[in-house]
DNA sequence: CTGTTAGCGCCTTCAT
DNA sequence: ATGAAGGCGCTAACAG
């Protein structure tokens, strides 16, 4: 950080900064008044046809751009929304704000982004700037549970908030999620019906990996198979080194037969430290992630997976948030859940013989 | 699109607004003028220690928060770059743009979003919207070289522009690129050095593919193997189906012993290809590809790859653009240009001994 | 140290 | 059909 933007305030007004014309220069060279040049270049209101012409021409001329600043300033309404998120380089996220920018685009709204690096205080000040901004709704990509009370200030200044994926403010406001426990639950009862009985699984944080784990629970109790805490491990999300976390888990129980991890990134740790450990997939072991990324279908054997409709996920975040904005939708929060689909590939088999050194 | 906003601006007016608080509530809570409110609350300007205090109190209280499209106008600056991209949802960009984001959060400025699908259409209205919004400078993906009027537009209107990735205005603007003729050149070169000389190339468009290309005839020049165009496809750089672009490049080339995809997406298209045709990795056939995402160590083989500083490149091209805004930086267009690197793993090894048939 | 005044660029009654 | 005037919320001279 060499200089913020407040502290070079005074050195701009040494550079020679373009004047924009304004209404009123336009106005002048059409000889008209401000408000006729408005009324004209603001499409609303009477102008002849003759003072039409006139209007447009000089403007184009000018090369007249309308202030939207000072429009909003007007209107007391900015067109903005903003969209605070994690880590836009998960390619979750990066789905997910793709889907939710072509919706407001098709609306005319225009999106502000904001990353948090996953720290507290970056979401803070996030929403913060976001209020200051006046934007017209917030959509969060929570990391943490502890902006509760920024979302019920922001809410409190009648801006709607909608979170995205995880939820971490308890139902204070509205959100778009998937139904992260029948995922877990799916990809579970996939691997019991194929014979697994020792599934670890590499669970992570927050609602999404909580709920998938969750569901991984239920799918066991369902078939009566006991729950084995020391075949559940629970990492962080997005771990730098999402190998060693797998390994730990699997040098933990060399008797599991599967491998569910409840997420992209950490499905590639498991790959790769079940390669290290030289367990052949499906015959050794076998394995199913979350979310499918194309890389999962042409890594061989190809990778069985929980599909989650991402885009749609944020396209409905931000339908959601509009129907607020425009007082479509009233009343209390509401949370939309979007169902999961299992993919199977062949990355799960029946589970294999072991021999009675690693039976448990 | 159900709605666009410009069609429920009546509508608002029936909605409940918060009324937000101003300077001027402040002011008068606090019994001072809207100067000296306004004074305490930005932080310039003298005020004794006890009118701070009963106005800092007051706006608490009353819950302010400044106005920043007042400040904005007032200030003749928003405090806002635009940054406009093709598709966020390849990962190539969401790190571009993760690394913009975060260099100009650290700034102090604000980062607006906007894609395009890649259609022109939606680039030039992008830039206008833009424009329009006073952003401080565009940080520009573009798809089409057919912005070039635009882009210039916005120059004429004193708003710096920089071009990452791809360089569509042919150095009418900044712009932050990989050294891409470089990069192709490492790839082919490596697999010339492992023996390979028919040596076929899924290529791509825009400076991007194109300069890799290039270096890749470069490469094969210099080791005086003439250059074959039969080995070299251009496709989309984001086909829709990338394995049947590979599979016909491939099944018109069947004595190539290698391929170089020149991006990630085409490269996961090279894999499926292959595997389909049984063609084994390296022992038939070698490859490389380009950007180096983390499923190309976790494949098997793990894949050799050009890796390019993607994160470095985003900010480069955000601190280049605050260099214009903030005058640091006069004079015409520069181009920065960053280096790739190739990263050598399992996938590429000497050519096999083809059965005579096959031979060219 | 504080208040008065003016204006950023635009839009919008309200007269004419 | 057009113009004059006022104000969105804020800040910056300029007086006092």
């Amino acid at each position: 950080v060499t200089e913020r933007r407040e502290d070079r305030a005074a050195k701009v007004d040494s550079r020679r900064r373009v004047r924009r014309p304004t209404v009123g220069d336009v106005a002048r060279h059409a000889d008209v008044s401000q408000s006729t040049a408005s009324r004209v270049l603001s499409g609303r209101g009477y102008a002849s046809e003759d003072v039409r012409q006139r209007v447009r021409g000089v403007a184009d001329a000018l090369g007249y751009v309308p202030n939207d600043i000072a429009r909003s300033l007007k209107a007391r309404q900015s067109g903005v929304v903003g969209m605070v998120i994690d880590d836009l380089s998960q390619s979750f996220f990066a789905d997910v704000a793709a889907g939710i920018e072509g919706v407001l685009r098709a609306h005319g709204y225009r999106m502000l982004l904001a990353g948090t690096d996953g720290i507290f205080s970056e979401e803070a000040a996030a929403l913060d700037r976001f209020a200051a901004l006046q934007v017209e709704g917030i959509i969060l990509a929570p990391a943490t549970a502890a902006s509760v009370s920024h979302v019920r200030d922001a809410i409190g200044r009648g801006i709607p908030i909608v979170e995205v994926d995880r939820q971490a403010t308890d139902g204070a406001c509205d959100a778009v999620l998937l139904e992260n426990e029948r995922g877990g639950w799916l990809a579970t009862r996939h691997l019991i019906e194929r014979g697994h009985r020792r599934i670890a699984i590499l669970g992570a944080p927050l609602t999404t990996g909580e709920g998938r784990t969750a569901g991984y629970r239920n799918a066991l109790k369902e078939a009566g198979i006991p729950v084995d805490d020391r075949l559940i491990a629970c990492v962080p999300g997005h771990p730098a080194d999402p190998e060693s976390a797998a390994a730990e888990l699997i040098g933990a129980n060399p008797e599991a037969t599967a491998v569910f991890a409840v997420n992209n990134i950490l499905a590639g740790g498991v790959l790769m430290a079940l390669r290290r450990r030289r367990w052949t997939i499906p015959d050794r072991c076998s394995v199913v992630g979350f979310d499918d990324v194309p890389w999962m279908s042409f890594i061989e054997p190809a990778l069985t997976t929980v599909a989650q409709p991402t885009r749609e996920i944020g396209e409905q975040a931000a339908l959601l948030l509009l129907d607020r904005i425009d007082g479509r939708l009233v009343g209390p929060p509401v949370t939309r859940r979007l169902e999961p689909r299992l993919v199977v590939r062949a990355s799960t088999g029946p589970p294999p013989r072991l021999p009675e050194s690693e039976r448990m």
